[in-house]
DNA sequence: TAACATTTGTCCGTATGTATA
DNA sequence: GTATACATACGGACAAATGTT
């Protein structure tokens, strides 16, 4: 540590830092909610100026296992998962329970021009019009989830009231006279989340954010919406249900 | 920009410098394999220190955007995703396509006592025989995912043998007698790679792994396997299967 | 091969702003 | 109001990797 620089991946003062103070996390000296040493303190520590601790902080926070509070501290965070069932019939509201108070809340909304994948999705002809509607949904007073959400303007013109009145999909979709409907695909990936993400979800930044990209349909296969919901990785845990019996062939049997 | 400091979550100078420079990459102009422009043209153009643009750039980089390299320069990475169907009958042989060569070897395998929660799942006796198979995924010689598979040992002794011969799930279990399964459960969630993840699927430290938990089972509900897999996220998007043809039978909602 | 400029990586020191206790 | 602690920004210095001359 007396020479200032090291090789580019192999070690230098702040990952060692980091690499110290992950293993104290990981080693249960350190507990979730714990603070950790200021940095004033880990500067000292290991004889390093105050920035190649924050360095080494900061290198945690990204990686999620911290979280730094202006004025007050380094902290070890915890995560509480929420699971979220995804299946044919995936109603966001049933599957957060009745332990929580659960609440979302329409943040914008707007008549574009379809882009081209969401009018294929929805089969609507290349630039018509589409609604599209952002809606935060918290639980616990915790931002949970991000979603955007496209219908046709045609099919559904006042999905967007509705979705500012009722806050959820299935009694939106009803009181623009849709009984029914069924998820036709979904598809999920992760990757960090952007700083207007992390922002409105309350994200660290370099947090995780799970994408699930869905369209709903009517039964008769007519596409309704087309959602993609940003989920805060670390508060949220993606169950995917499959049909209770199997189809197989011939086979009658069931579970 | 002339005061240094400015509230937590918006706007600092290094955050406007990335978000600028992101938009350049979505918008195309900057686009896959592009150099960016270097730290000090940076710092003039946006009028800062080159720390501050170092810093926005640091930013892209762990979002997983660019990456850096010493003495060259800081360039747009590209990301060629696969897609790996999850479904009632998944076979991820057989979602990863003609067009790459896939290549499944085992890394480790061994004998202990199933945890707790492996033994729920497969219905074992607590403490009893588990045969624990680790898997590495390679297509197209790049790691794509990293497999922890759970069997009960008094049901299927030789399927550790079998997964090192033919290196498929499906045609393991057919070798020791399995002629159908269904997968029974799925859950999904995203985290940070560790280190060990990150060295065997070859990630940048901070990278996502997408951990998918899952349950296979016979036909009559026998649980034949528990896996959990993680997936380089960068390299991968799930697709969730519904059933084809939805049926209105019933419309209860789950709880 | 060797010298050189370029570019990123690391570290130190200083200063100021802002949120929290 | 004061002290503490994190957030941002600037300036300087040198090391290490790369590419070119």
């Amino acid at each position: 540590m007396t020479s200032p620089s090291r090789t580019p991946n192999g070690y230098s003062a702040w990952r060692l830092i980091a690499e110290e103070l992950r293993a104290e996390i990981a080693g249960g000296q350190l507990r979730t909610g714990d603070r950790l040493p200021t940095e004033k303190s880990l500067a000292e520590r290991f004889s390093v100026n105050r920035h190649t601790a924050r360095q080494a902080l900061a290198a945690l926070a990204a990686d999620g296992l911290v979280e730094s509070r202006r004025g007050s501290g380094t902290f070890v965070i915890g995560e509480t998962v929420h699971v979220h069932r995804i299946g044919m019939r995936t109603r966001l509201t049933t599957s957060i329970g009745d332990r929580h108070s659960s609440d979302g809340r329409v943040v914008e909304s707007a008549v574009e021009p379809a882009p081209p994948e969401i009018a294929r999705a929805l089969r609507m002809a290349a630039g018509a019009d589409a609604i599209r509607v952002e809606s935060l949904r918290k639980v616990d007073g915790q931002p949970l989830g991000l979603a955007t959400r496209w219908f046709d303007a045609a099919r559904l013109p006042d999905i967007a009231a509705a979705l500012r009145r009722t806050a959820s999909v299935t009694a939106a979709l009803r009181a623009c006279g849709v009984e029914d409907y069924v998820r036709v695909s979904t598809a999920v990936a992760a990757r960090h989340a952007t700083v207007a993400e992390g922002s409105l979800l309350q994200l660290e930044p370099g947090a995780i954010v799970l994408v699930t990209e869905a369209v709903d349909a009517l039964l008769d296969g007519t596409p309704l919406q087309h959602g993609t919901t940003r989920f805060a990785a670390g508060r949220v845990r993606l169950d995917i249900e499959h049909a209770a019996v199997p189809q197989a062939g011939e086979h009658g049997s069931e579970a």
